[in-house]
DNA sequence: CCGATTGGCTTTACACTGTCAAGTTGAGCG
DNA sequence: CGCTCAACTTGACAGTGTAAAGCCAATCGG
């Protein structure tokens, strides 16, 4: 009926939204087939049912998270020196991680998946990561730097997403930015 | 019906069992009712429905994480230095999101509710990983000095749960070693 | 000792879920 | 026209959480 936009496209911003909207127990395929309008069997026709829209779903959201992080980075101004970018892509990660946090959970918990186009977005993910810390790994070895880093921003991510760990901690950050100083020296 | 260990626990740990056995799709009311030889409906009459199962489970889980990683602290011999320390308990603490992930999973998942019960358990484990960072922090912010030694362990384990982000890197605890001693430098 | 109450559990029922098999529809093509 | 094939729809089924009602043994006030 829509020839406007493909219907597979339709049910993964269909998913995207009752994800951010409703958290991971909206994402249903017959929610999904309703809010596109179609019959509550077409996602698992076009996908290959539930896990595969939820692989399609993370992979989408790579894309939206890698246009974040390249975003925060052409935001800075041309004289910003390498920490300032660095600090400013791994607060977008952050960030993401508060404002859509069903979807970050649904990518890094749907990773093992051996879906190739989701290798390929989160790889991309991480090449950009990548861009920013090499100016800092200096005479360090470059494995443990780089382990180092991308566990510090995520593990900060992955723990302050609803609420602080532990409890009655604040959350903020600046404590993340002094933390990313502490390492990069 | 057995009036050996009360329904409650029994119920715990049958959701234990399926979790560590069939991963987080296997965690359901009427399948830990069957495991535990009782109708369907009396898991959700104890706890609260699903929910209040699920953290009931995952309180639970952090006792036994809280079990191991004083396992580990209390296994070095006596005359290990702090490092040492530091490095079992934090290593602890990464295998054992190895060896239960879905148990693991669901813990920090489950974190942000309001259950005091749940708060307790896992500000429980956080004090013996605190005790173990403090003689590092040395001159440093003691707040960022913590928010960068947890959220790397945490992201370090949290990445490495399943399978290795991104792809194609290999995995191993020497690695995360490198990157503690980065820190504490 | 006895009737009432209560808590632990069962039974029943219902709405919702994913998945599969079969049917429908419609466009492209000989 | 008739054939095919892909994109859906329809219908059915087992499994899920939850809520209401029932059952039943233990407990307790008298």
């Amino acid at each position: 009926m829509p020839m406007r936009g493909d219907l597979p496209r339709l049910l993964i911003e269909a998913g995207l939204a009752l994800l951010d909207e409703e958290g991971a127990e909206g994402l249903t395929l017959r929610r999904v087939a309703a809010r596109a309008g179609v019959s509550h069997a077409a996602p698992a026709h076009h996908f290959n049912g539930l896990p595969g829209l939820r692989t399609a779903i993370a992979t989408e959201g790579f894309c939206s998270f890698l246009h974040e992080l390249v975003s925060a980075r052409d935001a800075l101004p041309p004289d910003a020196d390498p920490f300032q970018g660095l600090l400013a892509v791994n607060q977008a990660y952050i960030r993401f991680s508060w404002r859509r946090p069903a979807l970050f959970r649904l990518m890094f918990d749907q990773l093992p998946t051996e879906n190739d186009d989701l290798r390929l977005a989160a790889r991309a993910v991480y090449a950009i990561l990548q861009d920013h810390w090499t100016p800092f790994v200096g005479n360090r070895p470059p494995a443990a730097f780089e382990t180092a880093i991308w566990a510090l921003t995520h593990g900060f991510a992955a723990l302050n997403m609803d609420r602080p760990y532990p409890p009655d901690t604040p959350v903020n950050l600046s404590s993340y930015e002094d933390a990313l100083r502490l390492l990069v020296g």
